[in-house]
DNA sequence: GATGAATGAGGGTTCATTCAT
DNA sequence: TATGAATGAACCCTCATTCAT
């Protein structure tokens, strides 16, 4: 997910206009998009969509109504702009793991670790509580959250496991099907309860690699040659 | 599950009560009760906590404003109670499969397919969208549900995988976290698509019955003795 | 004031059909009349017309809505009828210390200690206050209270008055407005402040004593013969 | 009560801010506070705190709901606002018949006139009245009307009364009974007429004139050296 | 281009009154 | 006849959006 670019709204020729003016036009200036989008994330996250009000974006970001209006043409869409954003940073960075040297096990434990670190995270845990709750209102949101999200992600665990099947390492009928067992694996117990609310607290670092521990070595028993 | 009797409102003496006088007392008739909740389910279920609005509840509900606020305090106290009936209703039966005869695979199966139909199905993945949603701002609802929900079933899970353990057929060292895995396994790559909307239909039973067999057989490589 | 009689709504031939039938006809039994007024007037009185609600009434005087509604047309004609009431229980035997002998400065004294002893108390300041409150939207209300209470004693001690005149005792040329004189003497600086609520609580008999005897005495002073 | 400044909301800072920028901040701008506080005035001195709505409240001063929510954090806020402004525009100048020169019988006579004619006029018996009926709900609003009103006259009636007993033209034990007994002599007959709506005409110059004269010559006759 | 005061529809809730029981 | 459950208009207040400055 490094190379996770939404494109900004900025096309290049404006940048270019904005450079030489030396004033972006009107909803064009990435960094005032930005600040408002960080105004968004604060209350949006923490309140939910519903909850926050455009006043309460107004005061985060420290920009005016207007403003915002002229960068998004609705709560919605600053809302959907801001979860666009929320996704990407949550899912650049997470399958690195996967790409570094090391044994299976190994590999497969420190993504584990860093997967169920980052999933379980308060904040992570809020942002995706903040869009299951609206996927009924916004389908869209929600399926293309998880399409360039964790659909992603999954993809980048299925090229790593069709690598180690072909070097021999792993016998694997069902690829795709054998990346969400693993995955499932690591968070067994925890994701669902974190998501309910039911635990309050992210796992600690100990209890966390524990499940992954177990799951992963449960993948192998399974899946290893 | 099977007993989860959440206690009607209506105490026994009120309902002789109304027996003999021939109408309920002021919140007490059940009947109108129910009425009010299957209102409240079809548009907080469908549109969310924040997004239904008490007009919306009372035009489903076929009741008037004052009529719903004699039988629930408050808009939060009605949404709590459909969610607990929601829950009931959802979880009660859900684990009969594991209390009937049969070898340990075709049981757990049998129990998988039930759990992923029910959990994977419209209804129910709408309703935990609804309670995930409100978690940030009720956050008790969420624990109870998960407390009263999946945690009873995740006990009974544990139970028969201990009694499995006693007869010699299961060699489980931690039997909380197997449970887990066991559940997430049956659910692999289906509850969190539905979660987020990526699916808009439930799995087919082929499929689930695919994913639910994959799973539970490599639950058994892993602790079948 | 002792013969203060605001009739009653029960007919001689009701109440007669009542006793030969055993039961008062809808809305004609004094007793469950007067029930409702008892309790109108713990929720009117304390709360003021508009801040209490006929549940209120209902719950303090142990009746049903519709049974009050039987007796009394709205909550208004309710309210007037207590506000009845509340003027003949306030201003009868308030004069009585007029028909007692004596010589004039100790009549007075005694008279006026009654009268401010009455009109400053929390009940009837409580009263007062509720009838000024509602002046402005049912105009005769007041009109009507003042004109079968403070007016009617105002004759009476202008009646006083005029005897002492007959006699010899006063020379007043301006007996009405000397009654008002008299009147408001006694209750300097109280009347008033008590009304606003600047005096949580009613004079001490020690100081309402003093002020008004140092009235009655600027009074004698003034029209002494 | 000639130097009676209630704060404006503007501090000077603000209203230099609104004059630098042309567009007063939200909430400071006097003129639309006013205009918002005329709207209340004639909803809720005709007809009451509890009878008038918001929506009256919008219609009669012609600005929309919001903007009253900006001014005003709430109905009770508004209302205690207006009741300020009443009391300070009644009491305010009421009392300079006290500081011209003249004999004390004159002066007397003259400032009773005033008094009489302000306390009994339409639009004072009306807000009094508003006030009274609120007072059993907010009892600080009626405490603190008598306090920065009536109150502090009085204080300048005792100043004026001190002074004459200073200069040997009277000679009072109690000033502070005396000044009372002044006032309600004054309004003998005519106050609480008019705030019960028995009377609903102010009393004529001449009937008042006539009143205050006798009232001050008994005034004058018990405490004139 | 940026601001934030203003709008007014719509939110949750209450309550005087009615009428089936 | 007496009851109190039901009604729905009206309450106070909020907030997404607009537009004059």
């Amino acid at each position: 997910m490094a190379a996770d670019t939404t494109p900004l709204p900025a096309a290049p020729q404006d940048m270019l206009d904005s450079l030489r003016r030396g004033r972006p036009a009107a909803g064009r200036d990435p960094a005032k998009r930005q600040q408002i989008i960080e105004g968004a994330r604060r209350v949006f996250i923490d309140m939910g969509f519903d909850a926050a009000s455009m006043n309460d974006v107004t005061r985060e970001a420290g920009v005016s109504k207007g403003t915002i209006y002229v960068y998004f043409a609705s709560k919605e869409e600053l809302f959907e702009a801001l979860i666009e954003e929320e996704r990407s940073a949550i899912f650049s960075d997470l399958y690195q793991a996967l790409e570094q040297a090391g044994d299976v096990r190994d590999t497969l434990i420190r993504f584990g670790v860093a997967l169920v670190t980052k999933i379980t995270s308060d904040k992570v845990t809020r942002a995706q509580r903040t869009v299951i709750g609206i996927c009924e209102r916004i389908p869209e949101l929600g399926a293309r959250f998880y399409e360039r999200g964790p659909k992603r992600g999954h993809a980048k665990l299925m090229s790593f496991l069709n690598a180690e099947v072909d070097k021999g390492h792993l016998a694997i009928a069902d690829v795709e099907l054998a990346a969400y067992q693993l995955t499932e694996l690591c968070l067994a117990g925890i994701f669902r309860q974190r998501l309910f609310g039911y635990r309050t607290e992210p796992p600690s670092t100990d209890e966390l690699t524990k499940t992954v521990t177990a799951g992963v070595d449960i993948f192998l028993k399974a899946y290893e040659t």
